[in-house]
DNA sequence: CTTGTACCCTGACCGC
DNA sequence: TGCGGTCAGGGTACAA
């Protein structure tokens, strides 16, 4: 479940080991964490002794810049990486090592995914743009300002929670996020988006940016399944306020904690403090 | 256009 | 001890 944070925190330990590394080779342990294109040869031929000029993020995906190409990692559920002198992956935990990339440095990066939900994309540079057109803001951004969000939840009827779920609104908030967001703006989770009034969008936005920032600084909340790379832990689990906490108690009221389904994801709130 | 639902996949967990 | 059922949720395809 990595989202902003994690996948800001995974682009970080990657970057210094992988800019200006060249792609000595791939090699595609199960071909269905290929999202496209979708065959072996075909995907190797755009891969294969490219040289990689940047690590970058959007929304909670993850690019490999190429000389001529953009190599897109999607980390959906269970998706993890590890760098190693290889040829084994050096952290035991890797038994589901679905592709391996092997560098010019003679060090290999393994991408493990258990569920193989997520994986690997290639696209040209034009497709990446038409691709990123799709995003909304990063939340994160300098320029990421309170009418943003507005104009964001504004659209539809969809209820607040829904609505930081959808990328094209907003890039890179999850199930956790969202629901600390909103218990830091103590918004109720079903009101709809473009109910909000101006001062709880103001409320929200700080909440969102402020959580995601914190988030960002522990390395991620590893509730179930994300590591950073290498098998490092996030330390943000301790901080969360409602998420997987049905039925303790609130630590801002003292009311307990509510786990409802909304657009079959859990979403927790208080009812106590979030009116 | 928006919104909701099924699906992908495996492992952890739970009740019996 | 085993076994079936449920759940985890990011993204997409598709229907309404």
């Amino acid at each position: 479940m990595p989202e902003l944070p994690e996948v800001e925190t995974i682009r970080r330990d990657l970057a210094p080991a992988l800019e200006g590394r060249r792609i000595a080779g791939i090699r595609v342990r199960h071909e269905d964490i290929l999202l496209a294109p979708r065959r072996r040869e075909e995907f190797r031929r755009h891969v294969e002794g490219r040289r990689i000029t940047a690590v970058d993020r959007r929304g909670k995906w993850l690019l490999f810049r190429l000389e001529d190409g953009v190599l897109v990692t999607q980390l959906r559920m269970t998706g993890r990486f590890c760098i190693g002198p290889g040829p084994r992956p050096p952290i035991a935990d890797f038994r589901h090592v679905a592709a391996e990339i092997d560098l010019d440095d003679g060090r290999t990066l393994f991408y493990d995914d258990v569920r193989r939900l997520g994986g690997f994309l290639w696209l040209t540079p034009a497709a990446w743009t038409r691709e990123e057109a799709r995003f909304g803001p990063e939340p994160l951004d300098r320029g990421f300002r309170t009418v943003d969000l507005g104009a964001a939840l504004s659209r539809g009827s969809a209820p607040v929670k829904n609505a930081l779920l959808d990328q094209s609104r907003i890039a890179g908030v999850g199930n956790i996020y969202a629901s600390e967001a909103l218990h830091g703006a103590r918004i109720d989770p079903r009101r709809p988006g473009r109910s909000l009034n101006a001062d709880e969008v103001r409320r929200l936005h700080r909440s969102l940016r402020s959580v995601l920032r914190r988030a960002l600084e522990n390395a991620g909340t590893t509730f179930r399944d994300y590591r950073a790379v290498n098998g490092r832990s996030g330390r943000f689990q301790g901080r969360l306020r409602v998420y997987g906490r049905e039925g303790e108690p609130c630590r801002r009221c003292g009311s307990e904690i509510r786990r409802i389904v909304q657009a079959g994801r859990s979403t927790f709130f208080c009812p106590g403090c979030q009116a």
